[in-house]
DNA sequence: AAGATACCGAACATAGTGTTCGGAAACCTG
DNA sequence: CAGGTTTCCGAACACTATGTTCGGTATCTT
């Protein structure tokens, strides 16, 4: 690929995310984007059609980083019980070493188009997981869907709700009271 | 109140909820709806700031219905159970009550005005819940807050999926489904 | 070195936001 | 039902952002 190319889409994802640790995502405009990166506006268009074109682009390292992480899981754990809803932990190791970011990004509703493909990604982790417990175990193919979209929800919600509290808890604590919750369900 | 306060509140509230069915809410602007209600752009500014303002406000008539459907279920119900969470079968109701405005809403990422409102209503509503359980039983308040936000997003991802899947299932069902799923989790 | 390609920047059209203000209309009060 | 009060209208204005076009210039690949 043209050089020319490489380097002006790398330089406008970072600027977009430079910016919006600075004014939050929903803030930033196209002109700002292109001020940020030593960008002429028109080059922007020519590469990307919109802000949240551009996100979603950046958001394909995520989704890459993700998977190869899931594939290390689940080839490395040892009971299926520790294979299984691996993304967590992976998942909020990355929150937190972007954790400015991350709650630049979920402040404000802009953070819809980035937590939106957030999900999407989970949700194909999430079903990788479930097929391979289905195989594992005997249990019904019943209600899958329902329990993927139940599982990315409460995980999600979690993750902001921890990141937005400060991240005080460690990764791995929360990742255990994630699955505790998921796996045993709430003690009433 | 004067009248014409109240008159113009009400049909731009409703002005909103029509054009989301026809445009989705991110694509309505305030001119629609003044086009909408017959009503001129300067009075709308004169009533609300802006188009989330007015839908913040018209999701006040959902709080209380909410609160006062909780009130009946925490008295009528028979067992701790049943009682419990009973904030999810009234949910699912009115959403299908008016599922054709929730998927317009939840379809777009405008949604997340509205969205971000229900979790707020159904954090509070879940909280009286947990907080009812926890008199009733011996329990550690551990961990209750994220409880709370696991609850909130694992129903809200739930409820979603099933406006967006079509509506298929009834809302006692979804319903069967979620409470399962939060008290005796995911079967592993 | 040469041809292809990307980038720049300025200009233009379009569209939405939010404010102001004087006159007309509707409302509540006594 | 007459009074003063309040709301509503609508047009005008300033401002900001989006998205497109195009000729000239700089940079890359082969």
């Amino acid at each position: 690929m043209d050089r020319r190319i490489a380097r002006t889409r790398s330089i406008l994802e970072s600027a977009l995310n430079q910016l919006t640790l600075v004014k939050g995502y929903e803030a930033v405009t196209i002109k700002d984007i292109c001020d940020e990166a030593n960008v002429g506006r028109s080059t922007f268009y020519a590469h990307f059609t919109s802000k949240d074109d551009l996100k979603r682009r950046g958001l394909e390292h995520l989704r890459h980083h993700l998977l190869a992480r899931q594939q290390a899981a689940l080839a490395g754990g040892s009971s299926p019980q520790d294979r299984a809803l691996s993304f967590s932990l992976v998942m909020l190791e990355h929150a937190r070493d972007h954790a400015a970011l991350y709650k630049a990004l979920v402040g404000d509703r802009g953070g819809s188009v980035a937590l939106g493909m957030i999900r999407e990604i989970l949700g194909e982790l999430i079903r990788t997981d479930l097929a391979r417990l289905d195989m594992e175990r005997v249990r019904g193919p019943a209600d899958r869907e329902a329990t993927v979209h139940y599982l990315v929800g409460a995980f999600m919600s979690v993750m902001i709700w921890w990141l937005d509290s400060g991240a005080k808890l460690a990764p791995g604590e929360v990742d255990t009271l994630f699955r505790h919750l998921s796996l045993e369900g709430i003690d009433v």
